[in-house]
DNA sequence: CACTCACGGTTCAATGACTGAACCGAACTG
DNA sequence: CAGTTCGGTTCAGTCATTGAACCGTGAGTG
């Protein structure tokens, strides 16, 4: 497919990267698995992402080995990042971190701490307290004054109480 | 434009940053704007990009403030990275030693390092001897093992020389 | 048991983005 | 002055995305 998904001639780790977290709304499906979202109707509410992209784009994560899809009920499967799929963290970290110096006019929409240290993330990322980059699993996140209430659908709704990245979303259907 | 470009209903600095830098082909191009590349041709027989979608990328680059377009010689630009556009770096890092790690058999492809250490930067992109993220002004890059001499294009050719990221290519053209 | 609804998809026509090739004007080169 | 390079633009064809409709399974309700 010479179009959208490859960049065969680009001898380069990130057009290989990119061949698998390029595509459009995959980066923003992963954003909501760290958070803790992990279903097929859940992900379709919070991303307004027509149905038949987030198939393609959940089969897709899965046969590159970076989601895991188990079957929760007949029929009802959960997406949760393999340990290849959450070394994307620090990508993501630094990206949103950019995009949040240029376009937060009221502050931080997000705040996230390493928990062992509780200690709020500096943009790179690091714990000023330890001077690591912490792996999501040791982070917490919640909301900060930049975050809008526009959006009231359960998923963003649950999304807002103060949480552990990656631990399964409540919501409160 | 419902399609391509925007995320209008997320509430999120990362769906902010994709608008910008989500598009296909946008970050092949910002990274060959980091290893020094700056004119439109040299950046168009290293990408094999079509010539229209290039244009587009680079004029949008530069309206979102990541790039600036100066003129060196009547009607000949030059494109180089502002301050914002130059913050993408960790984001460019980040994604790259992430398709790295599980794309490249024969070892690395490109080696950055800390110049003023002369140390080689670990995967999380600090630097072993000072314990700093140092910025792109501060790096140099050098081919690694699993950099592969199939593309003989001047700029390829020019890309394998070490180098400082950001100072311009000079092709033997 | 019959009914209804939620879930997790698939299908399809319309629309928009990407591709590759051709074309073009200005400016330099010999 | 003819030829070439640079940096584009234009255009028809192809492919991806969109949004709405449809559907089978299984759980919950009365």
């Amino acid at each position: 497919m010479a179009l959208g998904r490859e960049y065969e001639r680009q001898n380069c780790a990130l057009a290989r990267a990119l061949e698998v977290v390029g595509e459009r709304w995959t980066i923003l499906v992963l954003r909501d698995l760290f958070f803790g979202v992990r279903r097929f109707t859940d992900l379709q509410a919070h991303l307004d992402i027509p149905r038949a992209v987030l198939t393609d784009r959940l089969t897709r994560l899965v046969d590159e080995g970076v989601l895991t899809r188990t079957e929760y009920r007949r029929g009802r499967h959960e997406y949760t990042l393999t340990p290849h799929g959450r070394e994307l963290w620090p990508t993501l970290f630094a990206l949103s971190t950019w995009g949040e110096r240029h376009n937060s006019p009221d502050g931080p929409r997000r705040i996230f701490s390493h928990a062992p240290c509780k200690a709020d993330l500096v943009p790179s990322g690091q714990c000023p307290s330890c001077g690591e980059l912490p792996p999501p699993e040791e982070i917490d996140i919640r909301p900060g004054p930049g975050l809008g209430r526009e959006r009231t659908d359960q998923v963003s709704i649950a999304l807002r109480e103060p949480h552990r990245l990656l631990t399964p979303l409540r919501t409160g259907a």
